[in-house]
DNA sequence: TCAAATATTCAAATCGCTTTGAATGGGCAC
DNA sequence: GTGCCCATTCAAAGCGATTTGAATATTTGA
């Protein structure tokens, strides 16, 4: 069913009928309200790709995605969230996953180059993020989810890692803890060197040293945090408060601290970052999880209308949000022993 | 940078140039070089939308995600292998969200009403799954990832879940365990259908009695999994070994089984079934994780592979793959106490 | 009642590509 | 030198929508 079908269904013009449907309003009521019925009865719906062709609109927004090691829950949390919006306004959401670096360089200019998308969503920033440079260049409108230091204005959304990190790790000091062990982000990740940021300023403001062999680096994994907790606790004297970065990690964490024997909440306190999966709630944990929390699916929604924003014509460079983080507090945080 | 620009640039027609870059036999090898190497200069990529329009093809796929609840981290894994296999054949991949069941058929009718995508992936059936039936009477193509059982051929790839819980529950029941608690998927599923009806086979071989009490069904979540496993080992006498559906199951039980007091693999035992998440692996789990083990990732490349076959013109109705489990024992698994 | 203004509708151009069918030109056999 | 064939190249017609600018009804005002 083309337009041309329909119009000749009705006794039309094209032109009539498209303006009909598009609610333009040099179109007669009674005209239209038959139109649109009609439309409606034979499930006419235009053919995408020359509804983009004609008006330049691509209808769509891409995200890229690195493969299976990063590719984890928070990815497909964040996309629920961003989907969910931009159905409303019926774009689509063109995923491409890649492995490598270059695999990710090339699909951005793939995209730009055949005009596939509207707007991207960069995610996962490093501090001077080559991929936000390169979208820049090629024009190509963005949102970044985190932040980076790239000198030219662009817009992003990003949370208060730092601020909730400072918070947390006071929190744990105050408690009387003294050995607090990092389990952080990959490396160079903006959101991993804010939140150490954060962990090192609440040392400093209360003049406890910092000890890097407290603190790791490395994928959010249950395995991983497992490995590193089980190594950190195997110290004498071991750290009596773990910052998890995720809620993943926090289960590789609670797990070690079994094993070892000890109690999560009375020996060993944890604080974990918690971005809010709808699958495993710090609240029903045993115990129940502390934590510093930001739905990562409402951020997706947000950076949704963002991109809207953009596409209606605001300028990038006035979007910047950055979002509080709540610090909950449960029974995985008590006084440190001893 | 348009056809037409290029065309313009190389003093040619627009067509000598499409067919160069197309490797069209008729054009002068001299001038596709000179043709193909300018377009790599300058960066020419044909318009995807200009380009679908004129040859029909979406040159994409969809796939429709439910909203929140289930969309969890089996969804991204899979995600990630059938894109990585679409991307080499430059297809892309519409991911659509959605909370209910009428949004779902909506998205679907959207999807083939506007041509946006030359076939879909489509996942998690029932039975008798009314989505199936709508993508035959839409005539669009699809690879249904599971099996339904609607009388009209289709594709389907599947792995053998009866045949692996079967196994897994004799491999128990051989151990001395009699009471097996099973700690399903979604009720209606095909995926849960097939797993009890390889538990209760298993049973029945050695006649042990079907206890309804001892099965479950609910969302794979380590939260879900822990409550139920709670309540379980709080009965008297409890069960001595759990069929965990997910990864994520397995961690909530291990969290029931610690608290309880219990030793996995001495007190009670457990087998998981594995999809093979890359940030959350059996083998490195305390104590390590007897599994029934497929990875998802692995069926989403081939299920993009499958798609190719059937745009490359196979009938969906020859398209059949049951895959084979592997039963991989570990430390989680031990004879029944007492 | 008639011209002017307004309300509707339409034919044709356009978006950027592929593809059909025709045109051009050189090489070869006779 | 003529004719034919083959190798190249090209102009123009789609693909299915939107949109411009013109054409046709219908009111309105004097």
């Amino acid at each position: 069913m083309r337009l041309k079908d329909l119009a000749e269904h009705l006794g039309l013009s094209q032109t009539t009928v498209s303006r009909a449907l598009n609610g333009y309003p040099e179109v007669n009521e009674a005209t239209r309200l038959r139109v649109t019925e009609t439309a409606a009865r034979l499930g006419y719906r235009p053919n995408a790709n020359a509804l983009r062709l004609a008006t330049g609109r691509a209808g769509a927004i891409g995200m890229v995605l690195r493969g299976s090691s990063e590719f984890g829950p928070h990815t497909s949390e964040f996309l629920s969230g961003v989907g969910g919006r931009l159905a409303e306004e019926e774009i689509d959401i063109i995923v491409t996953t890649v492995q490598t670096y270059q695999d990710e360089v090339a699909a951005y200019r793939r995209l730009a180059a055949s005009q596939k998308v509207d707007a991207v969503i960069l995610h996962s920033p490093t501090q001077h993020d080559e991929r936000a440079k390169l979208l820049l260049q090629l024009n190509i409108p963005f949102v970044l989810h985190g932040r980076t230091d790239i000198g030219t204005p662009h817009a992003w959304l990003d949370i208060d890692n730092a601020g909730a990190m400072e918070r947390a790790t006071g929190h744990l000091l105050d408690l009387g803890h003294r050995r607090i062990a990092l389990l952080n982000g990959i490396k160079d990740r903006t959101f991993a060197v804010h939140r150490e940021r954060g962990y090192r300023d609440a040392l400093k403001a209360r003049d406890v040293p910092y000890d890097a062999t407290l603190v790791s680096n490395g994928v959010f994994s249950d395995e991983v945090a497992f490995r590193t907790a089980h190594d950190l606790l195997e110290r004498d004297p071991h750290p009596t408060a773990f910052l998890a970065g995720s809620m993943m990690t926090a289960l590789g964490v609670f797990r070690a601290i079994r094993q070892a024997g000890l109690v999560l909440g009375k020996d060993v306190s944890m604080i974990a970052h918690d971005d809010v999966f709808p699958y495993l709630n710090a609240d029903n944990m045993y115990p129940s999880m502390s934590t510093t929390r930001s739905s990562i699916s409402q951020a997706g929604v947000r950076i949704a209308e963002l991109i809207l924003q953009i596409l209606g014509g605001k300028p990038a460079a006035d979007i910047h949000e950055l979002w509080p983080v709540e610090l909950v507090l449960r029974e995985s945080t008590g006084p440190a022993p001893g």
